[in-house]
RNA sequence: CGGGGCGUAGCUCAGCUUGGUAGAGCGCUUGGUUCGGGACCAAGAGGCCGUAGGUUCAAAUCCUAUCGCCCCGACCA
């Protein structure tokens, strides 16, 4: 058992705190609600990138970028906007600092700006500043670009993650023709979304829209993703809005039409963050630490040799030489030897996704290393001692189920790791979709809403009627939102668990994060 | 901003009540014995006790101020 990881049914906030610790994911910053993302951490943050960057070119987007500094009074044009977002943006009101003459040894700020910059909590306002500019005719429509980077929002209590002043992102923002066009947009970055979390994270999603108290201010309808942890609450994954003609009238966004007329460009903007390794983490590791799923993990094999005398190492040496042989080819091993190392030597299995399979090295204990690697959350490890040399094996280790394998040299080959890998990313989905279905409740009263969510937790099915005022009451009283009306509606009529009056509104309660 | 707690070695903390030469465990370095799931022994490096005042012969310890952090709530991807 893992000595510095507290287990999850003891304390899950200090479960998720110690993974973190225990991978290198992430450290805490001098400034407070700011976090340093580790290399561990940030490898995970590029495969993210690496594959929601080719699904963003795959339905026809382009990146580009826009400056982290917006003028305080872009964020006053959008009414909806500014509520949302006026309490919690960090000002930059000075160009420079200079030495104070009344405390020696001290700085302070001067050559005040005329007009306060605020540093972007989201870039609808610029963007739509910029769009307005280079929009001019339906031939210029539809725009579709992306851009990855950071935003700021001064948040009041901050977790690792999920919840940090600073985070990173990709945003994405478009301008459509027609509302159409603008609301098939939006669902398919929605769909993007969903089919990413699920086959690239292996987290299972919900696809639905938020109520009005719960949607993205500025937007005429938020759609999200929502994921369960499991501790039972649920975990805002990712947000696709349809913000119909709301930014481009504030920010001026007409183009000429086909019938001769000025008209308003229909606008989206999507995003996801680097929340989503805070949902991974939650979704799939356990009391030993990590689990990286297979399609993200910077390393997806990490070997481990077994020896005590200098033969020994010469001959276990030489069979993991084989391995990797059969692995990542010859050419790759020669061209890993000569790279610059660590003790940690490291081959590339998968040049596009620039995965590893690493050999660990260094000077210590095979159970040092085996905690290790197992606790950064690597898919799979093998073991090569000098008894497995003698038979022509090695120990294969499972991280997911921590089952052990004796397995024949002969069997290995990039098809047979990539069938491991694939395997795993299913038993993964599977696990954490069966979870979410086990902890999803249908509630028929308000009654029975209040004791799941106490008791169980987990997702609360409900008929009900969104309603800003009857949902504040219900967080008051429970501290449950409606997380999403889903998509996939039964079609059904019922009574709604709050007001008693009919409706065919089906709702996903739960505590959020 | 309300309510709690805490600032002492890289980390977790003891010492403070009742002032008197700065401590432990983990981690780190070196050497040896070890090595198939977190080894052991020995030696060693490492601290303006958050900061600034005050009381005192003497302050990590008592007093005052100040800064910062953590936890719980309100806000949120």
């Amino acid at each position: 058992m893992a000595k510095n990881i507290k287990p999850r049914s003891e304390d899950y906030a200090q479960w998720y705190l110690d993974v973190i610790k225990a991978a290198q994911l992430a450290d805490y910053s001098p400034v407070r609600g700011c976090m340093v993302i580790r290399p561990e951490g940030f490898a995970l943050w590029e495969g993210i990138q690496r594959d929601l960057d080719r699904r963003f070119k795959e339905t026809g987007h382009v990146n580009a970028y826009f400056p982290l500094l917006i003028p305080q009074s872009f964020l006053a044009k959008e009414a909806q906007h500014v509520e949302g977002f006026a309490m919690e943006c960090a000002i930059v009101t000075h160009t420079k600092l200079e030495k104070d003459p009344t405390k020696p040894g001290t700085l302070r700020p001067a050559g005040p700006l005329e007009e306060p910059l605020i540093i972007r909590p989201t870039s609808e306002t610029i963007i739509g500043h910029m769009y307005a500019q280079w929009i001019q005719s339906y031939r210029d429509l539809p725009v579709l670009i992306n851009q990855w980077c950071n935003v700021m929002r001064w948040e009041l209590r901050t977790r690792l993650f999920l919840r940090t002043s600073e985070f990173l992102w990709q945003e994405g923002h478009t301008a459509h023709e027609t509302a159409e066009q603008a609301q098939a947009e939006t669902l398919q970055m929605l769909d993007v979304y969903a089919d990413f979390a699920e086959q690239f994270l292996a987290i299972p999603v919900i696809k639905g829209y938020k109520t009005e108290s719960e949607k993205f201010p500025g937007a005429d309808t938020t759609y999200t993703i929502e994921g369960l942890m499991q501790d039972g609450k649920a975990l805002q994954c990712g947000t696709s809005h349809n913000l119909g003609q709301n930014f481009a009238k504030a920010f001026d966004i007409k183009f000429l039409g086909r019938d001769q007329q000025q008209a308003f460009c229909h606008t989206t903007s999507w995003g996801v963050s680097t929340r989503m390794i805070g949902a991974t983490i939650m979704a799939h590791s356990d009391d030993e630490g990590l689990i990286t799923p297979p399609h993200v993990a910077p390393n997806v094999v990490a070997i481990v040799p077994i020896f005590k005398t200098p033969d020994e190492k010469a001959t276990v040496s030489a069979f993991i030489e084989k391995i990797l042989v059969q692995l990542v080819g010859a050419d790759e091993v020669t061209a890993a030897a000569k790279r610059a190392g660590s003790d940690i030597a490291s081959f590339f299995f998968d040049k596009a996704t620039g995965q590893k399979i690493v050999v660990d090295w260094r000077d210590s204990r095979p159970g040092d290393k085996q905690y290790h690697w197992e606790q950064r959350g690597v898919p799979f490890r093998i073991e090569v001692g000098p008894r497995d040399v003698a038979g022509g094996v090695f120990v294969l280790k499972h991280r997911l189920d921590r089952a052990k394998a004796i397995t024949n040299l002969t069997d290995v080959s990039p098809e047979w790791l990539r069938g491991l890998l694939k395997d795993m990313h299913t038993k993964l989905l599977d696990r954490a979709r069966a979870f979410r279905d086990a902890n999803t409740t249908v509630a028929a009263s308000y009654d029975e809403l209040k004791s799941i969510v106490s008791d169980k937790g987990g997702f609360v099915r409900c008929f009900f009627k969104p309603d800003r005022a009857a949902e504040a009451k219900i967080k008051e009283e429970t501290k449950a939102t409606v997380r999403c009306v889903p998509l996939a509606q039964s079609g059904q009529k019922g009574k709604c668990i709050y007001s008693g009056e009919e409706t065919d509104v089906e709702v996903l309660f739960a505590l959020a994060y």
